[in-house]
DNA sequence: GGGGAATTGCAAAAATCGTTGCTTTAGCGA
DNA sequence: TCGCTAAAGCAACGATTTTTGCAATTCCCC
C-alpha cells in the first residue's frame, strides 16, 4: 500500500495520522493477541488517539477490522513480467505467500475470515483482478483460468495461512504453480 | 452427529432442552451476523433462557463456539467404497461439498477461521484423517498425496464456503477432483 | 491568509456485559 | 411418592464499553 485509501472528505494530515496510528494498533494488537481479545478502547490507547474517534469512524471492531484489512499490499505495485507465464505466476505467488508469513497479515487474514460472508475482502478481491491481469498477458485463452488460480494457488495458501501457518515456505509458491500447470 | 453430546450427571428434560435451544439460537445467529457481532446476552434471549445459564455452563463464546462445533459430520459415517479412486474422492468431497452448504455449518467453519492460529478444528483435522483411509485403499502410493488432496481439493472449498458461499454447487466437487487427478 | 466544515478531544451519561449470592424449579434414584 | 441435588431463574452489583453533547483543533478551498 503506497498511502491513504481515505475515500472520505478530507484526507490529509491529522486525519490521516489517525488513521495509520489506528491501523499500527489493530494490527499489533490482533498479532499478539487473538481477534478476539481486541477491543475499541484497547486499540484506541494503544494509538494514542481517543476512544470516541474510533467509534465514530468505524461504529465497531468488525468493520474496522474489513475497512483495514482493505489497505495490505499495494494494488499499483509492479507485476513481474518475463514473457514466460509459469515464471510471472510464481513470483506473484511468492509475493503472496511472502504478504502472509507475517503474523499481522495473518491476523487480519483470519479475522477477516469471521465476518466474510457473502464478499471477498478487498485483498482477496484483488488478488482475483491481478490473476486476470497476468492471464491476460498471455492472451487470456490459455491452459488455465482465473479461477483455477484461485482455486489451485491462492485458496491452499489461505487455507494454510488460517490452519497452518508453519507449514509456508520457499517452497510453496513453486510447487502449487507447478501443480497448477500441470508439471508433476 | 446422532443426539446429546450432554456428558453432564443431567442430561434429561430440562438441561437438554436448553441445551438444544441454545445451540440452534447460537447457529442461528451466527449465520445472520458474523461470528463476531454475537454475543452471550444474545444467545441467551434468542434461545429463551436466562444468560446466566448460559454464562455458567459454558462460560464465553469461544468456548460455547468450540463446544457446539463438536456436533459436525459424524466421523463413523460409510464412505463410498467402489474400487475406483476418482469415484470415491467425488462422492466423498460432494458430501463435504453439502455439509457446508448449510449456513450454519459454513457460519461456524468461519467462526473457526478466526481463533484457528495453529490447530485445523476438529471438523477438518477429521477430513484430512479420512482422505488418508481412501488413499490407503489404493496402496497410498498412487498419483496423488493426502496433502495434495488438502491443497486442491479442501482448501478450495474451505476458500469458497469463507468468502464466496454462493459459488457452492453440484459440479464443484467433480470439477475439484478431476482438476486433482490430471483430466482437465 | 481567512472562512466554513469536518474531525478530534474531553467529559459525563447511558447501556451492556459478566459476576455473584440466593431462591426456585425439576430430574433422578430410592 | 419423596428427598436430594444439579441446574435454571432472578436480582443486584461492579466493571467495561459505547453513546452523546459541546468545545477546540485543523484541514481544504477561496
Amino acid at each position: 500500500m503506497t498511502t491513504e485509501t481515505t475515500t472520505g472528505k478530507r484526507p490529509g494530515g491529522r486525519s490521516a495520522a489517525v488513521l495509520v496510528a489506528v491501523k499500527r494498533a489493530l494490527e499489533d494488537l490482533m498479532a499478539e493477541r487473538g481477534s478476539d481479545r481486541v477491543t475499541i478502547p484497547m486499540v484506541a490507547e494503544r494509538a494514542g488517539v481517543n476512544p470516541t474517534s474510533v467509534y465514530r469512524r468505524w461504529g465497531d471492531l468488525p468493520s474496522m477490522i474489513n475497512d483495514i484489512a482493505t489497505y495490505r499490499l499495494d494494488p499499483n505495485r509492479p507485476m513481474a513480467d518475463t514473457g514466460d507465464l509459469r515464471e510471472d505466476l510464481t513470483s506473484w505467488t511468492a509475493e503472496f505467500v511472502r504478504h502472509y508469513s507475517i503474523p499481522a497479515n495473518a491476523a487480519l487474514l483470519r479475522a477477516g475470515a469471521a465476518t466474510a460472508g457473502e464478499t471477498e475482502t478487498d485483498c482477496l478481491r484483488n488478488r482475483r483482478a491481478e490473476a486476470g491481469v497476468i492471464l491476460d498477458r498471455f492472451g487470456g485463452d490459455g491452459p488455465v483460468s482465473a479461477e483455477d488460480i484461485i482455486d489451485h494457488v491462492i485458496a491452499p495458501i489461505v487455507y494454510r495461512v488460517i490452519y497452518q501457518p508453519h507449514t509456508l515456505s520457499d517452497a510453496t509458491a513453486p510447487k502449487l504453480v507447478n501443480f497448477l500447470m500441470g508439471t508433476r
